[in-house]
DNA sequence: TAGGTTATGGATCGGTCAGTTCAAAACTTG
DNA sequence: CAAGTTTTGAACTGACCGATCCATAACCTA
């Protein structure tokens, strides 16, 4: 038919997403974008509309990837509830030590993208509130099953459970971003761990 | 000598304030800060030299005006220490439900600005630091008096349990901000509490 | 009230922003 | 190899960015 890409999409909007998580969705410029994926302008918004909408491709991927990872975590059989929790805290510990620039944590992009944009970004906030209320869900299914297995003794109720492990993963990140290292970020979670065995 | 102002410098600089909370650093224009203080551009750059300047001004008296409020909370020797505490998350819960803007919790300017300028704002992130520093300092004070005075029962180092209150908080105003009520927030207060009575 | 000083508003600065246009290049298909 | 289609790079657009300049207004002091 006619003339291919001579790019991937998936690693454009890959690179895209890095670049939009380190710093952030203002302070991007379509010329970072051209600079991080190697595109340039016309390659950028022929194959994505505008900056917003290559943003929200690339907030979609992550939550995707980021989410579907911890859902099977906690998904995972053979181990007890309060070992996949403690497991998926274990999970994000390693991804603050992991993802960073400049002696940094990134933080995660949901959060920062909750801080940046929630306010004013209708479309945005409505992908973010999706991806919360499947993140409560399952936290709240496998405190439930934590109830039933005896690993989970607070007698709290599993919803209040959940929102408070959502809160800690937060804090977590904020913490990371704020410059604690991974033995805070460990206690912190052993703490956390705590509140489900009080 | 001659002309004297015909505006308070700290009125325009809570009204920065706040705009930079509700929109963030990069998301402010100087025309935003102009309507928000009711300033010209010469009597803005006159007054504070840049618009960085302002920010860093207007973010010293945000930390400035919340640590304190929390510090005397903190330090207040009627109440046991888990009462301050206590009172320190309700506290919290009370501002992140107070300060909204268009239907949402602005959140906590300490918070968003961590996510959103310190990878790439050296002074900004100093300041950050020494907050928390500071807050930590406090939070580990009371913890410590906690478990002298019984109300704290957790064999925690109290370090720990410091970083886990700090995060907790950061946590409860990063739940606010992604569309939490305060029945959430108040469960959430309620199982951290937990964590330093396990 | 005159002289000195500062505040103020408006015009303006160069630079960068997101996004568009267009001609040339590159590839598929017949 | 030629027609047709799409990609690509570079130049370009108008708008807005943070910041400065300058003439004028407003005020204090002497």
């Amino acid at each position: 038919m006619a003339r291919p890409r001579t790019f991937d999409e998936e690693r454009a909007l890959d690179a895209a997403m890095r670049t939009f998580w380190e710093k952030g969705y203002e302070a991007t410029s379509t010329q970072d974008l051209c600079d991080a994926t190697g595109l340039g302008r016309s390659s950028i918004y022929n194959t994505f509309k505008s900056k917003h909408d290559l943003f929200e491709r690339a907030l979609a991927r992550y939550i995707d990837s980021m989410t579907s990872a911890q859902l099977a975590v906690l998904e995972d059989r053979r181990l007890s509830a309060a070992d996949r929790i403690r497991t998926l805290l274990a999970t994000v510990v390693d991804g603050e030590t992991e993802h960073r620039a400049g002696g940094r944590s990134l933080g995660c992009l949901t959060v920062n993208t909750t801080v940046e944009l929630a306010a004013r970004d209708a479309r945005a906030a409505g992908m973010l509130e999706r991806d919360t209320a499947r993140r409560l869900a399952a936290l709240r299914a496998v405190l439930e099953e934590g109830r039933r297995d005896g690993s989970i003794t607070s007698a709290r109720d599993p919803g209040a459970l959940a929102r408070f492990l959502n809160a800690a993963i937060g804090g977590m990140r904020i913490s990371s971003q704020g410059g604690a290292d991974r033995a805070a970020l460990e206690s912190i979670a052993d703490v956390t761990l705590d509140a489900l065995t009080a």
